[in-house]
DNA sequence: GGTTTGTTCAAAT
DNA sequence: TGAACAAACC
């Protein structure tokens, strides 16, 4: 979902670019925005866990964009969500409840016989599971591409990647639907990437740099920016009442400094501000600056920046928000794709077997895990070599042109003609292959098990004194509010900011959408030339 | 009149 | 789920 309105706030600032413009760079990937996108083809046979290879067209989908990411000498660099965090709970359920409400109306008009409408219903129920996941990391190593499971937030992952020097494993853009990420400094986004490789960018610091745009952020920093972004409304904190983008672009820019602009907005809408309003503010923004990543120089938790002591203070010591501490050994399981990051088992490697190990649960074992178990992990074969430790790598290269070409439905005969040529393999071998763990149900609790105890732990007064102190606003304070709302009424009024678009802009985009037509179909002819090359 | 909020429709093949 | 549009609100 992102920061409400973002992308349309800052349209002036997105410009159509196209993926080859990255040739010979690395180039994050977040993996939920395709495999959610690649699931629309095959929602259906994925919510009802049908026979067939249908269910795993949205495999099909991804590597059909990395393999355009391939074409054009781009390394892509695969980002996966880990765990949820604890303040993203909440959106989370409302998400899940509604995936329950449809696929419950689409089992209804299956048994009515109504397929189509079915269909459309569990294009709404589905959802991407470890597993699902899990099986897109098989492909991902057996085709050499780099991958990496955030411990939590992908988008941080992401945005901690692009800080990096390329020869530190660091990327220079990210390919993703989420706004979340411009919170997140990342300095170069690429939205909407269609099949051809044409994008929409937005790079942060032409944002803060550009001098003729309306509107301006010439004055921000990502500090400001994260905290307008917040205060619109974000994943982790709902906006006040009556608050969207243009509201917290105008309190931020005129006071240019988020204490202040918090102040009015309580002074303002205090009535319909939540008590803990602020507190949850602090921990969103701490979020955004300080998400835990995987560091994978160290093997280890780290945050995005370290957080200065005065934070660590004014948050009370207490981060259990941006999602729990972990040992290294459990940090480096999770990103390597060996461990569920919700459930903290791991992933079932062979079809056959239903044993699978398990790591402790308990906070206070984690930093001492049993040694036994953690060297289980770290040693242990990876789970594609293990199902394919008896197939040669030429097959499984020959099994991905298979998948590939497939997606290409018109050209599928002439396809598996040269599959044949290159490798006799049946469909029933590859479904075989691809099936891995849906024998288990890996059903990740939406609940991450560390995070209760500390909640328990933390004294209730104690508590209580923190959220009164965030949401006091003192006599000084006051005065200084009645000074400021003058002011402010001023500036919100005096420049609106227009979010509609112009008749000539919907001209220039309707030309746009001409020229692109005129690209696209030359860009899918390199495409399917493209895939015969590979085979 | 401008902004927020609610509703509808398309997405992939 | 996001984008576009319509209605409601200030």
């Amino acid at each position: 979902m992102g920061i409400k309105d973002l992308l349309r706030f800052l349209k002036p600032y997105i410009k159509p670019i196209h993926i080859k413009k990255y040739a010979g760079k690395r180039v994050g990937i977040d993996a939920y925005s395709w495999l959610h996108k690649g699931a629309y083809s095959c929602s259906m046979e994925i919510c009802l866990n049908m026979e067939g290879h249908k269910k795993f067209q949205y495999l099909n989908y991804f590597m059909h964009r990395i393999n355009l990411l391939r074409h054009y000498k781009i390394t892509p660099v695969v980002v996966f969500d880990g765990g949820n965090i604890p303040c993203k709970d909440a959106t989370g359920l409302e998400r899940d409840r509604r995936r329950e409400v449809s696929r419950g109306l689409a089992m209804d008009k299956l048994k009515e016989g109504n397929v189509n409408a079915a269909s459309e219903l569990f294009q709404r129920a589905v959802s991407i599971t470890p597993s699902m996941a899990h099986q897109l990391i098989q492909i991902l190593r057996s085709e050499d591409i780099e991958f990496v499971v955030a411990p939590y937030e992908a988008d941080a992952q992401l945005a901690y990647l692009s800080s990096l020097e390329v020869d530190n494993g660091g990327i220079v853009a990210v390919v993703s639907e989420d706004s979340d990420l411009l919170a997140y400094g990342c300095p170069a986004i690429v939205f909407k990437m269609d099949r051809y490789g044409n994008g929409e960018e937005i790079v942060l610091n032409k944002i803060f740099e550009s001098s003729d745009h309306v509107p301006s952020f010439r004055h921000f920093d990502i500090e400001l920016f994260a905290g307008m972004c917040v205060m619109a409304g974000c994943d982790f904190l709902p906006s006040v009442p009556g608050i969207g983008i243009v509201k917290a672009y105008s309190l931020v820019s005129k006071y240019r400094n988020l204490d202040r602009a918090l102040s009015v907005l309580k002074f303002e809408k205090g009535n319909q501000m939540p008590e803990d309003y602020l507190k949850s503010f602090r921990e969103a923004m701490a979020v955004f600056q300080h998400a835990r990543i995987y560091d994978a120089d160290s093997k280890s938790l780290k945050h995005i920046k370290p957080l200065p002591e005065k934070l660590l203070q004014s948050l009370d010591q207490d981060l259990d928000f941006l999602g729990p501490e972990m040992p290294p050994s459990m940090a480096a399981a999770i990103a390597k794709g060996d461990l569920d990051p919700s459930t903290m088992e791991a992933f079932d490697h062979c079809p056959s077997s239903t044993t699978y190990l398990k790591f402790s649960m308990k906070f206070q074992t984690c930093d001492q895990l049993p040694r036994q178990e953690a060297t289980a992990i770290s040693t242990e074969e990876t789970c594609f070599s293990i199902i394919s430790s008896h197939k040669a790598r030429k097959e499984r290269t020959a099994e991905m042109g298979w998948i590939a070409m497939l997606e290409e439905g018109k050209y599928s005969n002439e396809a598996m003609k040269l599959e044949k040529l290159v490798s006799p393999l049946s469909t029933q071998s590859i479904e075989e292959s691809t099936k891995i763990t849906d024998e288990i149900s890996l059903k990740a609790p939406d609940n991450n098990p560390f995070r209760k105890r500390k909640l328990a732990e933390l004294e209730l007064d104690q508590l209580e004194n923190v959220t009164e102190q965030l949401s006091v606003v003192t006599e000084a304070e006051k005065m200084e509010i009645s000074w400021v709302k003058t002011e402010s009424q001023e500036s919100v009024d005096s420049k609106p900011i227009k979010m509609m678009m112009t008749d000539g802009k919907k001209r220039a985009k309707s030309e746009k959408l001409k020229r692109d037509n005129c690209l696209n179909s030359e860009n899918k002819k390199s495409s399917i030339l493209n895939f015969f090359c590979r085979v």
